[in-house]
DNA sequence: ACTTTAAATACGATTATTCGTAGTTTTTAA
DNA sequence: TTAAAAACTACGAATAATCGTATTTAAAGT
């Protein structure tokens, strides 16, 4: 067997962070890692240089790092573990979705053995998504990302499905549980206001105003209305 | 509020062993540290310094450290994360209670957060002990250390019942569950053979015998029988 | 009391992770 | 094309955790 091995829970962290920010924007930049890890520019450098060192990434630099073959194998074997274990807390432990994130995020570097994931995914009932909606990668690191639209981008009149939230902040979080809006509510948009203004839209006969913000961390599956196009 | 605050994996398992070696033999030796704990001598010198500074422990040279109020607190609040966290993994994830100890130790330091121990203790029925029969402090830090007596301090014809396994070893423990000695189990001492030989004893109607290492890892309930003293 | 042994400490050194500031390089905007 | 802004790197430094090899000190045995 190879890879998966031995990282420690600081550079997982590292992993993850870069995972996601090569989906979003084709590599991560050092300035969005400092961000998103909440570490000094400096830091990240040293990291970085180390990790390359390791295998584990490919730096350019000004352009950003994108994970080898190695790095992005443990990448999504951590987040395989970080959304079963939010699972685990929603499901099991009946913790609010809005708090399971975090904890997860130090869980994920706890439970690193073969068989307690493997039991874990089996008492869950093999779930596809974690609570907030994002796949949940195989055993063997298979990661299905669906076609969706990101909700800002919807135009009014159009429908869709709530599916994933990819910002799990845990006040957006609340807000959006708060509201009702959450993974597999129905939504149309009605109105987008102009000079950046909010979206307005329509779910469970009620009507939202969001900003834009915040419809940029929400992804819903476009629904095409019986004889649209 | 006070203490539990703020103190790194490593300063937890420092303070979970002291505690151990403290009830056990009075005050835990640097030595006996470095074997529990698996690093060398200096290491551990000069981990005690900084925990002394910190005012986690008192340390006498060549007596031992010593807790101080604050140092038990988070022990004992180790011990009970790292108990409930046994439990989960036996009880709630089906796994073998030999390997639960090991990754309990990891989990333990992941799951700080009061509220998450909360409820994992209502989810899991708010046990009274771990799956080895040693007891779950309470939330305020209460520990119950009922009196028992270790399985090889018995003499011939005494009977008890098996209850506490106090060295959590996977081997140890896959061995005891594969010949069925575990806590609940009701024994009779038979015979202990001269020069250290072994414990002779009789349990759901066969015949056992243990070396005398092991049965200083059993506590039992003594049992009196009607009409003894 | 003296010697041997065991326990503990001192010391020098390494690795991982982090910080902050100062200096470069690239990008952007004029 | 040049100046300003933004992004990035270099460097010096700190802390926590670890090691291994002396050296010192206490305990035990003769
Ligand atoms: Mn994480
Ligand atoms: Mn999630
Ligand atoms: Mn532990
Ligand atoms: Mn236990």
């Amino acid at each position: 067997m190879l890879t998966t091995k031995d990282v420690s829970p600081t550079l997982e962290e590292y992993l993850e962070a870069i995972y996601k920010l090569e989906r979003k924007n084709g590599a991560a930049k050092t300035s969005e890692l400092a961000k998103m890890l909440n570490v000094a520019l400096g830091t990240i450098t040293n990291t970085i240089e180390s990790m390359e060192k390791q295998n584990l990434i490919k730096h350019k630099p000004y352009k950003g790092v994108n994970l080898t073959r190695k790095g992005r194998r443990i990448a999504i074997d951590v987040i395989r573990r970080h959304r079963l274990s939010e699972r685990l807390l929603t499901d099991i432990l009946k913790i609010d979705w809005s708090k399971a994130h975090n904890i997860a995020c130090k869980l994920e570097h706890a439970i690193s053995d073969r068989d307690i994931i493997r039991r874990l995914d089996e008492v869950l009932g093999k779930p596809k998504t974690c609570p907030h909606g994002n796949p949940i990668p195989s055993e063997d690191g298979e990661i299905l990302e669906e076609e969706l639209e990101v909700l800002v981008d919807l135009n009014p009149g159009e429908r869709g499905v709530i599916t994933r939230i990819v910002y799990e902040d845990p006040e957006l979080l609340e807000y959006l549980a708060s509201i009702g809006l959450v993974p597999g509510v129905n939504i149309q948009v009605k109105e987008k206001a102009p000079f950046d203004g909010p979206i307005t839209l329509k779910a469970m006969n009620r009507s939202y105003a969001l900003g834009r913000n915040i419809a940029s961390f929400i992804l819903v599956k476009k629904r095409h209305v019986r004889g649209g196009r």
